[in-house]
DNA sequence: CTTTTCTGTAGGAATGGTTACTATTTTTAC
DNA sequence: GTAAAAATAGTAACCATTCCTACAGAAAAG
């Protein structure tokens, strides 16, 4: 993967095989999940090291880091700013094709004395399957 | 507290000023930071009874949980849909004078099949304090 | 090519926030 | 006041995540 080279990070099997099943799959899994995943096709693979990939790929902006309700904290393969939808019955989690607003960067700047850097929309509702 | 008894729960000197301190404040504290806070006024408190009360006030609708990042739950005692701005430095809170938009929770109904239910609004940011 | 250095790894132990359990006390309805 | 229901304090358990240690392989230097 060229993006783990922009970042001088090595490419081990281990790094590469996480990013690759994250990038594979729109579920925004959980680290444990992932681990999961991963294992199938690299079954020595531990727990730490997910965990640690995974903060290190967040870390250079290359995934994303979810903290969206729940216990755990969710993964996801896209980086750009988009927007999501989490199940509050069964915790899955969709994305949602709302273009982002970056104007409320701005108003919230005219609001604050903080330095906005990013914004974040979720949504919390049901999902079709609970919603029988 | 009128709030407690419309919920049908009893009104215990414990529950009565969790409370009341999450209210008296605007610094949506983490349950720890409560338990601190209340146990001046309360010694016996057990840190316990606090999580357990959050937990139902905030089920009843009555305070709100945040779940916004940093390794610790937090939590609002105004229970209105308003917005909020995170220092990603220290995990400092503040709302945000936005007025809330519920148009995108219907245009985000046209997108998905997930029945929506509320929506979120998060900056993230440096605080005054932080960005020297 | 060989040695040294550095980075990443596996595996397990430790941490820390939160929840569950149990005996006891408090609240509320009658 | 009394009994039933619910809440409490205190402790133990839980579980997601992070930390630690010894080790292996790649990169850099000689």
């Amino acid at each position: 993967m060229e993006q783990l080279d922009q970042h001088n990070l090595r490419i081990t099997k281990q790094r590469q095989l996480i990013l690759d099943e994250l990038c594979s799959v729109t579920s925004h899994p959980t680290a444990d999940e992932l681990y999961q995943m991963v294992r199938k096709r690299l079954p020595k693979i531990s727990l730490g090291t997910v965990y640690r990939n995974l903060e290190i790929l967040s870390d250079c902006g290359i995934i994303q880091k979810l903290d969206i309700g729940g216990t755990q904290k969710r993964f996801d393969g896209n980086a750009s700013t988009h927007y999501h939808v989490r199940c509050s019955r069964c915790g899955r989690v969709d994305d949602l094709s709302i273009p982002p607003d970056f104007n409320v960067e701005k108003t919230a700047s005219r609001l604050t004395r903080f330095k906005i850097l990013r914004h974040r929309l979720e949504f919390t509702g049901l999902c079709p399957d609970c919603q029988s």
